[in-house]
Formats: C-alpha cells, structure tokens, sequence
DNA sequence: AGCACGCCGACT
DNA sequence: GTCGGCGTGCTC
C-alpha cells in the first residue's frame, strides 16, 4: 500500500500538491501538520498536510516529502474548513489563505548553501576568474551562501557561475532548512552545586576575600533569592549587585556559578491583580438582557449603543460568561483601537488571560500568541485582536464580540484573501457555534439591514452613561461666513469663538480634517502647472514640515519646487488644505496654546501613536489635530469641543458608501466629545448645511439616514440589496489593458447583461506605473452567489489563455467595500 | 508567486 | 563576445 498526502503550499496556485510519504509516516502525521517538501527544481517549503490518502497520482509521479516539522498539528479541523470557506467565499487559493493566516515564523526559510566538494581536488586550471575566486573563498570558508557569493563577485546574478562549478564538481549546493521563530530564553544562574555544604561554601568565601566583588555578587545571589524564593535571572542579579556581566561570567567560567536557561513569552502581561467588573446601569443591564435573550433565537445580534454608553462593559459580563463556561473568547476591534486603552481596560478585568494580537507585534510575538491559544494556555483564554486574529486556532469559541463593527479597515484589500474579518467571524462562530456580538454606534448599513431583517438579534443601547448629554452638533456654512469675510484661513469665526471659550475653560479641542499633509495640490500661478507623481496619476501633495512633495499612493518623494518646473515663475501656490495646514494655523491663531497632530506622518514606529494619545490624557495637548485615526474608540475626558474642518470633501467622495461614511465618522468623531459631566459641542464647517447626511448628523438620526441610504441602494442596485464583486486589471501599458478589460466585461456581459458595469478607470488610473481597469458585477439577492462566482472564474481561465492578456494583473474583490 | 529557460539589446 | 532585460511555462 502506498501512501500520499495532499499538502497546501503558500504560493497563489489553485490546487494542492501530491506528495509520498511512507507507511510509518502515514501512521504519525495528521492534517494540520506542516512537512517540508521539495517544490519545483531546487527549492523547499513549508506545507500544511490537508488529507492523507492512498490515491497515487496517475500524470505524474509524485516526490517524497522532506521532513515532518512538527509533533502535533498546529492547524486544527475547524482552521482548515474556514480555510476552505475564505478560498471559496473570496475566490483565492488556500495557498493564499495560508499565507495569511500563519504567522510567518512558521513557515520555514531554505536557503542554498554551496559547499566544497569532496571529491578529489581539482585541477584549477580549468576554473575561470569567477570560478576561482569562489572556489579559492571555499577554501578559506567552510560554506557559503548565494548571498555572499554574489559580495565576493560582486554581481547580481551568480547563479550561472554556481551552475558551471557544479558542473566541473567543484562544489555541491544543498538547500538549508530552519525555522525562523526561536523561543526566547531566559539567562538564570545559580551556585554550583559543589559549594551546597557548609564547608564548601565557607572555603569559597574565603577564596574570593582577595576578589571582593566576585564576592560580592555571590552575597547578591543569596540575598536575591532569600527574599524572592524564585530563580535569579542573570539581568536581575546584575542590577541588584551592580555588577557588570563579565564579572557575572568569570564566576561561571569558574565553575562557582552554573548557567541554565528557561523559556519565556515575550510577550507578558506586567499588570495590577485584577479589578471587579463594574456594575452596569439599568440601560446597560436591560441590554445585557436583551443580547441574552436575541442569543436564544439567533447566532448573530447587532447592538446599536450610541458613543459613550458603555458597550464595553456589557462585552464584559458575555464574556465573564464564556469563560465561566469554559470557553475561549474573541474579541475583534480595528487595529488603531487596540494599542491603547481598550487593552488595558480588559486586562484590568481579566487580567493574564488576555493576549493581544496585532499587526505591531514581531514574528516571534505572534508565534507565542498561536501556541498559547492551540494549547488552551490560561494566558490565552480572551483573544483581543484586530482582523488577523481570526485565524488564530481557536477550538472551542464560546462568543466572538466585533467591536466597531462599521469600520472598514475589517475588510482586507491588498494581498489576497480579500475577506472581510466580520463576516468571516461569523462563519467562524457559526463553526464554532459560539456566539457572535457586532457593536458599533453607527453600524453598518448591512449589519442594520440584517438586523432590520431579523437576520441578525437587534438590541439598542441610546442612553449616554452617567446620563450626559449627546453633543450639541452645529453645522457652519463656510460659504455664508466667506462672502461676510469671516473666514480667517479655513476656521470661521463661529470656530474661533468657541475654541476661544473652550480654551479658557481648561478644556481640549480636537480638530478633524480627513487629509494629511499640508495641501494636496500645488499649482504655479503663472502657468497653472502643478507637479504630478511620475509614478501615478495624482497630484503631490505638499508637506511643510519636511518641505517635500509626495504621493500618497505610492511613496514618492522629491524637494518642494522652488520654481515652476514649467515655466521657471516663482509664484506658486497651495490649492486644498490638510492636517498639517490646519495646525501651522492654529499655532498662529492660539500662539499660547500647545497644538499637536495625529495622522499617518506622525504615528509612524511602534509607539508613536501611544505618545500623542498620552499627551492629550495627560492634557499637555490642549488642541490636537487630526485625521480618522481620531475616530476610533479613543475616550478622553476632558475634550469639550470637536470641529470638522470641512465635511464636504468626505461627502463628495467618489463611492458608494460615502454618504453613510461620512455620517459614520462625522457622528464618531462628533463621540469625542463631553464625555463626562458637561455637555459636549461639535462644529461642522461646510459649504452645504443643507446637505441631507449633515442634517442627520446634526440630530444624530441614525434612522433617517439608514432609510434614505437604503433607498438610494435600491434604486441603485447597490450592497445590501445586490451583492457585488469588482473586478481589477492592472497592466503597465494602457493599451493592453483597455483591451484586455473590454474583452473580460464582454464576456461577462453575455452572462450578466445590464448587472455588469464598467471596465472604467479608476479616478486615479495609474498607481506605480500599472494602468487600472475596474468591472464591477452586482449580483441581485435571486442570483446564486456561488454559481456567479464560477461564471467569474471561468471567464478569467479564459482570459488567461488569450497569449496577449497573460501578462494582465487580475484582482477578483469580492464584497468589494 | 518564484524560478528556470530562452531569446534579444548594450556594454566591457 | 557576455550581462542582464523580460516573455513563457512549470511547479506534486
């Protein structure tokens, strides 16, 4: 009998690979185990056994694997079948999902290692100058790498010079496996066990009378671990005697102290014991009721709490309730939300039991965060985690909470798989069947459509906690205050007045403006001409504070222009305004206030973002300016006043959600404000206050808005009401693909007729020189998604056998928003 | 996706 | 003459 097994590689390729394994092989792995197996010439990877079986493969003989990598499977049954789901649900590959859902310390790295042969030596003289040079390094070197051989030849390419020593048996190449994630240990040393006796011990004393300080840091070690009862760690034992570590290390190299390591988590929780979970109010304790009760007839419930009104807490008491019952707990949250005060609430609560999962975290932090969870780990029970850590392997999930579930930075857009974490937590659930809570204060219009539905539970939380007041929300119409002149820059006197006020009062400003940077178009006024990207089709936008343009789609960077590159005029001016424009002019409108900013330019590194948050706690920030990343879930105090800098450029968006988004981050970022005792207040400039969003958001009519939206969705034909995929080409010659996308959206037409639109450039239609192409297909809620989805995907194999189209980038984005 | 093979321009 | 450009085809 034969054996095989079918194995995932992370590489974007539709099927599995077949691969031979012996009987004893068979017996020891299971799915879910990785293998390292040999993949195409000379190189390896690192597999995830998906089935075992006894089919050999008839067109081809199928390679033995390499190695087995580990004892027990580190992907469960569950991972592999929502594994499957996202390749299907998302049109990807399981390669694809894997790539995603490892942390990449799990996957091995190979690298080529060229040793001297051992065959007899050989006669140099057949060797050329490269040759040589390699030859005569391996002489002096035991092996060496690709890499050091393209140093010592100084040139990219080696691999042909490597090909012809093989050939002449100069050398032999292997490829090198190891695996990337070390557990980190810890040093610790103790007293050899030869000076345990008395006498031992009072001779060694005596010994080191004439080294005082080795003497010294052996009276430390005593003392340290008398009063500590516990290991002395090395780091430890040389803070406490002032030691430095090469004294540490003659006593080991002595034998007098014997070294030992211990492994440890880098990643460890250093906190207070743990608090009580707080009392909810009578609001908080009918909703808990309510989410309880919406559990019994549905898996899923929406719960709709205004900003402010302690949807944590109600969070708190489900997931007490989990744990009591044994189960684990995921909590999912946007990224941004995770790295401040959410994390050290619940770890309040919960204490050790909650571990962070997030995209700051090292490999090695990530690793640790999986092994904890795959071996039910007390440190592990409660997973607070932005959309990666849906794929941690849980196996016994009692409730998933997705907080802010509105937030779109759920949903996946670059590499594949395109999923969206919310509703793949809620297949995940269902597997599982746990439990699945979304929370938002401006939820979703398809969560509240599904709500509305009764597809999902539906609870409400509209009291604000200790009863304050919903902020006091009111639009200013820059155009009127324009022609009146009472505009100073972009801040109108309504403005300025109440930042005035809220100043003296002690009290914080955030100032919100949807753009980084200075401006984002800078046109010369002579000729009109404005520098563009040479990458993309955008203007740059000017950043002062480094005096450089930029592209924000690509990275690109040059000095800012002195001169008109078109007509050599020195008159050039700034059109639109960002973050960075609103600061410089607060600095001059309130000189004796502090101003900070928060966007992308000032968040960059682990903690730059932590910095700003705890200078405005800490209230040495008195005005801070910013973009969305003010909006998430961030609770401060003492922040009387929010304005909106200009919300028209957010309305105008060209998109179909940006109605709604607007009314989501306007009504979020409006959250901010007053959030204790007194009555918050919140200014929207605008040159339209007319505008319907900005007439709910001002009465904080979520209702309005949702009915509005959802009719404009129907007469449009537009998510939730159809389903859409949207179909991307890219192609570095514009031509190709205008013809590569007229061929797909033909095709596709035959099927779909009116329910495909497009191909159409995208508003920026070239980004790092590749040409874009967009096709979106709408898909009514009669159609069958799945059958749909096979139509695509026989479309595009078509697609790729046209020789000319080969070469086109296809992205297949389902649920694209 | 990588990576090899293979066929063409631009340099020592 | 080789180096390196990228089109093409394959990976159990």
């Amino acid at each position: 009998m034969q054996y095989f097994i079918d194995v995932i590689i992370p590489i974007p390729l539709k099927k599995l690979f077949t691969y031979g394994i012996t009987a004893s092989e068979a017996e020891f792995l299971k799915a879910g185990m990785r293998v390292a197996v040999p993949f195409g010439k000379s190189k390896i990877y690192t597999g995830i056994v998906f089935s075992i079986h006894n089919d050999a493969p008839t067109a081809y003989e199928a390679k033995d694997i390499q190695q087995i990598l580990d004892e027990t499977p580190i992907v469960n049954a569950k991972q592999l079948q929502l594994w499957q789901w996202i390749a299907n649900y998302y049109m990807c590959t399981l390669g694809d999902v894997m790539r995603a859902a490892l942390p990449s310390g799990f996957i091995l790295e190979s690298e080529t290692v060229i040793t001297k042969s051992n065959s007899i030596t050989i006669d140099e003289s057949v060797l050329k100058d490269d040759e040589f040079l390699v030859y005569e390094a391996l002489q002096h070197q035991s092996s060496l790498k690709i890499h050091d051989i393209s140093n010592i030849l100084d040139k990219k390419n080696v691999l042909p010079v490597i090909k012809r020593l093989i050939e002449k048996e100069a050398i032999s190449v292997e490829e090198e496996v190891y695996e990337k994630y070390k557990p980190k240990l810890v040093r610790y040393v103790k007293l050899n066990a030869n000076f345990s006796s008395e006498t031992a011990l009072r001779q060694l004393l005596d010994d080191l009378s004439r080294a005082p300080k080795q003497k010294q840091v052996v009276m430390t070690l005593f003392s340290v671990s008398a009063t500590t009862k516990k290991p002395v760690k090395v780091s430890d034992l040389s803070n406490e005697s002032d030691a430095s570590s090469s004294i540490i290390k003659t006593l080991i190299d002595k034998g007098i102290f014997e070294e030992y390591h211990i492994q440890t988590d880098r990643v460890q929780y250093s906190g207070e014991d743990n608090e009580d979970t707080k009392h909810l109010n009578t609001y908080q304790e009918t909703a808990l009721i309510e989410v309880k009760e919406s559990f019994k007839t549905h898996n899923v419930s929406l719960l709709h709490g205004v900003t402010s009104s302690g949807k944590t807490e109600v969070y708190v008491k489900l997931i007490e309730d989990a744990l009591s019952a044994g189960k684990q707990v995921l909590y999912l949250l946007p990224e941004i939300a995770l790295t401040t005060q959410l994390v050290t609430r619940l770890q309040n609560y919960f204490g050790e039991q909650v571990a962070v999962f997030h995209s700051k975290y090292s490999t090695h932090e990530r690793v640790e965060v999986w092994n904890n969870v795959l071996n039910h780990s007390a440190k592990a029970k409660i997973v607070l985690g932005a959309r990666s850590s849906i794929f941690l392997p849980f196996d016994n999930l009692g409730l998933i909470v997705v907080d802010e579930e509105h937030e779109q930075s759920f949903k996946q857009f670059d590499p594949a798989p395109r999923y969206h974490a919310r509703d793949t937590a809620i297949v995940l659930a269902y597997m599982h069947e746990a439990k699945i809570l979304l929370g938002s204060a401006t939820p979703s219009l398809e969560s509240y459509f599904n709500a509305k539905q009764n597809k999902y539970g539906f609870v409400e939380l509209m009291h604000r906690f200790n009863d304050v007041l919903m902020p006091d929300i009111e639009l200013v119409d820059i155009k009127d205050k324009l022609k009146k002149k009472l505009m100073k820059g972009h801040f109108s006197d309504r403005l300025i007045g109440e930042m005035t006020e809220t100043l003296q009062e002690g009290h914080q400003i955030i100032l919100f403006q949807n753009r980084r940077g200075f401006s984002p178009i800078v046109e010369c006024n002579t000729c009109g001409v404005s520098p563009q990207c040479s990458n993309c089709d955008v203007s740059l936008t000017y950043h002062q504070y480094r005096h450089q343009l930029r592209c924000h789609y690509c990275g690109y960077v040059e000095a800012m222009l002195k001169k008109c590159k078109a007509c050599g005029s020195s008159e050039i001016d700034s059109k639109g305004f960002g973050t960075e424009q609103i600061e410089a002019e607060v600095k001059l409108l309130f000189p004796d206030y502090n101003v900070a900013r928060m966007d992308l330019d000032t968040t960059r590194g682990k903690y730059g973002y932590e910095k700003i948050i705890t200078a405005l706690e800490q209230q040495e920030i008195d005005i801070l300016v910013g973009t969305q990343m003010l909006t998430k879930g961030l609770d401060f105090r003492n922040v009387k006043l929010v304005g909106i800098m200009n919300a028209d450029n957010m309305l105008n968006f060209p998109d179909f959600r940006a109605h709604e988004r607007s009314f989501q981050l306007m009504l979020q970022v409006a959250g901010r404000a007053g959030r204790t005792e007194e009555r918050g207040k919140v200014l929207i400039q605008t040159y339209n206050p007319y505008h319907n969003i900005l007439q709910q958001v001002s009465t904080n009519n979520y209702v309005d808005m949702f009915n509005e939206q959802m009719n404009d969705r129907y007469n449009f034909k537009y998510p939730p009401v159809y389903k859409q995929i949207k179909i991307t080409l890219k192609h570095k010659d514009y031509n190709r693909v205008e013809t590569a996308s007229i061929w797909f959206a033909k095709s596709l037409r035959q099927l779909f007729a009116d329910f495909v639109l497009g191909p159409e450039s995208p508003p920026v239609a070239r980004i790092r020189n590749q040409f874009h192409k967009n096709i979106l297909v709408k898909i009514p809620k009669n159609q069958s998604l799945s059958k749909t989805k096979e139509a695509i995907a026989k479309i595009n194999n078509s697609f790729f056998s046209i020789k000319d189209f080969r070469s086109v980038k296809v992205i297949l984005n389902v649920d694209n928003f």
